[in-house]
DNA sequence: CATCTCTAGATTGTCGACAATTTGTATGAT
DNA sequence: ATCATACAAATTGTCGACAATCTAGAGATG
């Protein structure tokens, strides 16, 4: 029934995520994981009343849910016409989102280096203990999660709250990146990575610390590289799921 | 009522402001401008019945708006207890909002210089006008309404949907902060740099552009300089307004 | 056969009432 | 007097129903 090439919205959900949660909070990270992991793709539709249904719940929570996955990018909502799944590209991540982390990583080390308890070392070492049986078992998306969680554990004891904000309205589709071009070959670097940033970050050395995230975070340089020559990639992506669905004439 | 010393909110809300919007979109910006503007200073509790009833409308408009504003840092909610107005320390600025929004215009930028029609350099002309005219007058908050609308202009015009979310979420914030902080001194050199990067711009020179925008938005160094010696003081401001209100002992 | 209009369906936007939760306060026991 | 407990007030969280708006398609009309 529906047009030519436009995904359909899968209605599948897995109710065992978010259950742990005091409001309909439990609705924003089921719709988050499926976007991320790819059950909702690229173009599909979200209706409120259909989610709604499907979750088991009234439309208030899925409303917001909706607003909140629309301020970290994952969706695209026009009024009165509904909501769909917007993908990013390549491009966009690198030159943006990561040059984005970065900062906010350089910040919230440099604060965090005065303020990291010996629980917190534990809890990221933990952290990296998961990655590395992730990254032997080739699971890359427990390797994501233990990854990202190290450094919200990091941003997070550095108490700073507009830091933090941006964080969390930007590790969506930071994830949603990796999880679509991650590699397996790089799992272990990956591992040792975050063991010599812990190490560093345990000597509570300032240099030493930035050093490693720079290598960590591999960023790319100035806009220039990668942005001029293929522009009309962009354009095509942005019409196919973001303003005019089909302009007729 | 109220505790010791924490602020109440004030009752004043414009209602001249927003009054083109299809839906309650409306008191998204005015609450905005109210915390913009100064009219609910930091530590102000914001209740949704309070503000239902003041902005005449029902709870459901209200509730959303909150949740927009918090997603753009201005206020903070905390389940089943309210929202508070949030303060951001000058430091936070300077070192994490500063360069995401240097990231954000070196890329929008770069591919604006593609997209822009003698229509739009109109009307990045018209602002810096406009600027000029705020300028003279001295009047800081057209100055930077003018400001804000240029780059506005030009990041929409980039048609990256992802830059495009990232500066929504963040130049509520950049506006409070010259409102706070804007000095009269520096209005005309603003006005200037304005009008120099209009002009490199129009030549669509890539080098010329990326070198204008450097020098207009003073990107400090690395967050070394400033943010090591005085945490304690974020500390303090954090404490103030961030999780813990009073934490009896 | 092309084009315009109007109606019907779908979807979001808004509202008022009720439920769940937290916090502060009064009350009573030790 | 101090501490624990239970209650009451305030506030957010949730729900179902109704209103406003957009889109698409049927039908009339030239």
């Amino acid at each position: 029934m529906t047009a030519s090439g436009v995904k359909t919205p899968r209605i599948v959900v897995d109710p065992d995520v978010g259950k742990g949660g005091p409001r309909g909070q439990q609705v924003v990270e089921t719709l988050r994981n499926a976007i991320i992991t790819g059950a909702y793709e690229p173009g599909a539709r979200l209706v409120e009343s259909t989610l709604a249904a499907e979750l088991g719940t009234s439309r208030g929570p899925v409303r917001e849910a909706l607003r909140q996955l629309e301020n970290e990018g994952l969706i695209a909502s026009i009024p009165y016409r509904g909501a769909i799944v917007l993908g990013i590209s390549e491009e966009e991540v690198q030159d943006v989102l990561i040059p984005i982390r970065l900062t906010l990583e350089r910040y919230s080390f440099t604060h965090a280096l005065e303020r990291l308890t010996e629980a917190d070392f534990a809890e990221l070492g933990k952290q990296v203990w998961l990655m590395e049986q992730a990254a032997k078992t080739e699971d890359l998306a427990r390797l994501v999660e233990a990854d990202l969680r190290f450094h919200e554990i990091v941003i997070t004891s550095s108490g700073l709250p507009h830091t933090m904000q941006i964080w969390r309205t930007i590790w969506p589709r930071i994830r949603t990146y990796f999880y679509s071009y991650g590699r397996s070959r790089d799992f272990m670097i990956m591992v040792e990575e975050h063991r010599e940033l812990l190490a560093a970050v345990q000597t509570r050395n300032y240099d030493l610390v930035m050093s490693q995230l720079e290598v960590h975070i591999a960023v790319p340089s100035l806009p220039s590289a990668a942005s001029r020559p293929r522009t009309r990639l962009v354009d095509a992506e942005l019409e196919m799921h973001g303003t005019t669905v089909k302009a007729g004439s």
